[in-house]
Order: structure tokens, then sequence, then C-alpha cells
DNA sequence: GTTCGCCTTGTGCGGATGCCCAATATCGAC
DNA sequence: GTCGATATTGGGCATCCGCACAAGGCGAAC
């Protein structure tokens, strides 16, 4: 019945694809028409028929990413026993990337995007406050003090250790770990292990 | 004698304040000769008399920013008396940025510029190392644990709280001031301060 | 087989872009 | 005053931009 409506979700599927590979190449605001339509193998006038202007074409491609992500990198540390597991795997994530991926690069973009789009910055929020209420959750059940403020300042920092990281590729995860363990490893009153008297 | 050259280097002051400027209003890439020009109030033409490409333009205007607030900041933390204090300033300068204000956005999309420029990265990641050297040496003063390790965990959060708070301006450094205490607080072995037990 | 609706293409338009360049202004040296 | 070096201007060129649009498939319904 819907061949063609299928093959026209499968031509927007590959169109938000090169929107995000172009995004992370060359950075948001130097993604054009032609080359999103180039890089997708398809003719340029169908951008402006699939989506209503290249913008939006990149907001909904960053934030399909974004949501793609933050997914895996919440859903295993939410079944994390403890604190020490859930910090191993969420910095597992963090060294998934590179600081020049991609993704990494994607992200920063659409921070940077967000910053100056209010809409944008609206739903961008929107995923990282889920991230972080996600993550707030599992360091409650791990007994860490200040679950919500330890989740934003984890989450901040994952995004800034990706953006130091790119100058600086030495800031792995088995640099930072130790550091990190400092913020999830034990509140003052409830430590979950190894808390030294 | 040299008026003349004196005018010239005042007008590649206003060149560079100018790029600075736009950098953060539009993003680096969308920085145009005739939109800095136009801004410094200049003619279009002596963007490249004076600099060989808007791109170098840009290069240098964001340098210098970032090397002139790397020192503001690190300046006053270094004379800072413990970590308690040291971390307040460090804070006081963190809540000084939105994440939407021309500083915040200047260094984040160098950054990105940085991520894709491998002279541009070679000299941004000078000044961060610089930055993190000398927090550093602070907190080694201080007795924190692992002082580089903590230094690059301080200046990626730092900067990726930057990043998230323009999309959520509850992320004050008071809210954040406590977990991160927990980072700069006291190693394992030597507690600088209330270190209960 | 014809009609209809969606998908797809290439081209065209007005405008903006980076950079170059001839012409001009400015000012110290002599 | 004249000269020469430096600073400055505005315009021009080739190229690219976003978006609109007419024209052409192409499978499904009838």
């Amino acid at each position: 019945m819907a061949t063609a409506a299928e093959k026209g979700e499968q031509v927007r599927r590959r169109l938000r694809r090169a929107a995000v590979e172009l995004i992370a190449e060359t950075g948001w605001r130097a993604v054009t028409t032609r080359g999103v339509a180039e890089r997708a193998g398809v003719g340029a006038g169908l951008v402006h028929y699939h989506f209503p202007s290249v913008e939006a074409l990149l907001r909904e491609a960053a934030l399909g990413l974004m949501r793609e992500v933050a997914e895996r990198a919440a859903e295993p540390m939410e079944r994390a026993a403890d604190a020490d597991e859930g910090l191993r795997l969420l910095l597992g994530a963090l060294d998934a990337h590179t600081g020049t991926d991609p993704v990494s690069l994607v992200f920063l973009e659409t921070y940077l995007a967000a910053a100056r789009d209010a809409d944008l910055g609206a739903r961008v929020g929107a995923v990282i406050a889920e991230f972080r209420g996600r993550t707030a959750r599992w360091l409650r059940r791990c007994g860490t003090a200040e679950p919500e403020r330890t989740a934003a300042v984890l989450a901040g920092a994952v995004d800034g250790l990706l953006l130091h990281r790119a100058l600086d590729p030495a800031l792995t995860a088995a640099a930072v770990g130790p550091v990190l363990h400092r913020v999830v490893g034990a509140g003052p009153s409830a430590p979950t292990e190894g808390g030294r008297g």
C-alpha cells in the first residue's frame, strides 16, 4: 500500500543521518542544503520537500541522536549494582568517544546551537534533564549524598571532559576515574564500600 | 613616530573585539568579512589587509580572549590560602558567566573550532594545559590527592557546567559547590580541614 | 488505461560570501 | 613643499547559499 510513503520515510532517515555526519565534520552553521543532499544521495530539492528548512532538519537529526545516545548511556547505569559499577559503566561510555568523533561533536555543536535557539534549548534541556533525573535516582539508590546535584555535576563533567579530550587525548576514563570516584563514591554519612575510617 | 602604526594596531584591536562579539552572537563559521568590518566601524577591505584571512582573525581573537580569561581565573586561585577559598574563587568565576554570555560562547566555539583545526588545537591545548598546571600546583599545596588528575576534572567540569548552564540556569555555583567540594576537599590521606571522623 | 497523490529532480533567483585590487587618504621624513 | 610608506576605502569577481518551483516518474486505486 504505502510503498511511496515508506520510501519517503527512508529518505528522511538518510537525510537525518547525512545531517548528523555533516554537523560533525563541518559544524552546525556550515551544513548546506546541497551538501546534505549529496551526502544522502538525493536531489537538492528533496531537502525542502521533506523538511521546512535546513535548520529544522539539523534540529530533528541532532535531537534524535542525543536521545538515542542518552538512552544507551543511562539504561545500563540504572541497572548497576553499586556506585562503583555504575561509574565504571558511565566512564566506559565516555571512553567510547574521543571528543573528535561524530557523536561528541554533534553533542557539543547542538549545545551551542541550543544556546542561541530557545525552542531547541528547551528540547535539549528536556533530554539532559531526563538523563540527570535517572542518574540522580541511581545515585540515591547507591547512597550518594545530594543525588540531584551530584548528577548535575556528573553530567556536566562528562560533557566537559569530552570537550577537553579533543585537545588532550590523555584525558581517558582511567585518568579521571579516581577523581570522579570521589564524587559518587560515598556521601559523608553513607559510604557504600571502602570508606576507610 | 609611528602614529600610523599605532592607529593600525588600534584597528587590529577593534577587529579582534568585533570578531569575539560576533563569534558569540552568530557562531564561529557564521562570522563574515563584512560583518566584522561593520561591527568594528571600518571598511570591508581592511580585514584582509590586517589579517591573512577571516579564519586567522578569529583564531587570534579567540585565543587572546582565552588567555586573558584563564589568567584572570587562575591568578586569584593560586593565592588562595586553602582548598575551600580557592574553590570558592573558582566557582565565583563560574558564576560570572551564564553559558550564554560572550565569554562562555567564545570558549565553547573555540573548543569546537580547535577540534577541527590541528594548529588551533595545539594553541588552545597549551592554554588549558597551563591553566591545569597552575591548578594542579595549587591543589598540591592544599593537600588534595592526585592534583594533576583533579585539576583536569575540575577544568573539564567548569567548562561542562558552563555548557549545561545555558540550558538550565539553576546550575549555579551554589548548587554544584558542595559536590565539587568533594573533589578538592581532601585526599584520602591529607584532609585540610573539617575532615570529620 | 486512466487518474490521482506522493516522491523526486534540476534549475533559477536574489542575495551573501571570501578575497583581491586599483585608487585614495594620511602622515612623518627630508 | 615633495616624497614614500602605511592605512583605508569601495567595488568587483567567482562562488556559494537557502529556498521556490515547474516538470517529470511511479505505484495504487478505480
